[in-house]
DNA sequence: ACGTTACGTGGCACTCGGTGCCACCGCAAG
DNA sequence: CTTGCGGTGGCACCGAGTGCCACGTAACGT
């Protein structure tokens, strides 16, 4: 069970455990016992780490949902930064959004799982607004290059806050009702804000 | 400092402090000292109870800053129910949230400050998002009604985000620009909703 | 081959938020 | 005066998160 990761180049030492296992370790958990009856302490053991070890794989038990969230986040960055301005603003944000939460198949189930904890739990819930600033961010820089205006100026930030809002609603809307498609609801919760929203 | 508190009828006891003035000694030592730097056993010292009643004056320290926010909604909702169905939805909303945040003059200092923590502090912004659910309901609740659709389903859900999404930005913005006025703020978001988000 | 250094590990003790339990006390009603 | 209710708060306990430090092992220099 021992990994190497040698990617810092010099210094390479060996690691006992992949942050990957861990997460999955203890969704495994949490989903079985509650995310609330399940203390660090048990995680720990069932991944055969130290407790101490554990708060060096994730900064809290909150985070440990998340997985490489913050890798997707950096990833739509970069997509989004190699669009071409040909391409329509909010066009180019819906298909971001899309491809953010496009998963495979068989990673489906999973995510669904995951998210149902982090939509559900109330510790995860309020510990999940942490999560999504970073995402926010990435949609307020893109609209606000767009659209020529200093990021810290309302109508980006509002454009990060909306394009945030359609994704829970839509994520909210697919755990809910266990027949349907997340891209399609997504698709219809982002064909919402392309509505007029008046009278 | 004895207050009567006689509102249940039969078996009235005095109560040595009210929420309000706990919340008031609370945020004071927030603003001085920072949130995460105050323990809730000084703000216990500094209001003279102790620390077990703390938390039967508030559920969490997260709780303290939010005043009597439960009440807000619950009023909100009473003024939406009362009114007609012949008002415009969209206008009827971007009301009852200009409504909702206003506040006289006098407590507008205290309400910045306030709103500078919840906003600001990532314990607080965090614990907000579950303050926010009922909020979010009392939305979606009219929405629906008024579409004819169950509560459950995703128009009137999205609407319940995307005004959510709406004032927080407004919040956002208000607080990072220390010359504007709140409902003028507000008002601007209400706007960029109102438009069409596409092309 | 040997010492040195870097680094992941994890034990220990401590802080702080939050909870269950219970004993205490004052007020009101009988 | 007695009984009962309700606010109070001390005490012990749990669990998350952190600082500190000692240990072992792999990589590196000589």
């Amino acid at each position: 069970m021992v990994t190497m990761t040698g990617q810092t180049g010099a210094h390479a030492t060996r690691r006992a455990t992949t942050v990957a296992q861990l997460s999955h370790i203890g969704l495994q958990l949490f989903i079985e016992n509650g995310f609330d009856e399940t203390t660090v302490d048990e995680i720990a053991a069932a991944a055969g780490i130290g407790r101490r070890t554990f708060f060096r794989y994730f900064a809290s038990k909150n985070d440990l949902p998340w997985g490489d969230f913050d890798e997707l986040v950096e990833r739509m960055r970069a997509d989004l930064a190699a669009v071409p301005d040909s391409e329509p603003l909010y066009a180019t944000l819906t298909r971001a959004v899309l491809d953010f939460n496009t998963y495979p198949a068989s990673e489906l189930q999973y995510h669904r799982e995951r998210m149902q904890l982090l939509m559900t739990v109330p510790s995860l819930v309020a510990h999940s607004t942490l999560r999504y600033e970073s995402w926010r961010e990435v949609i307020a820089e893109f609209a606000a290059r767009r659209l020529g205006e200093p990021v810290g100026s309302l109508r980006p930030r509002m454009i990060g806050w909306v394009y945030l809002a359609a994704s829970l609603g839509a994520y909210e809307q697919w755990l809910h009702d266990p027949g349907s498609e997340l891209l399609e609801v997504l698709r219809s919760a982002l064909d919402i804000l392309s509505e007029r929203l008046t009278a």
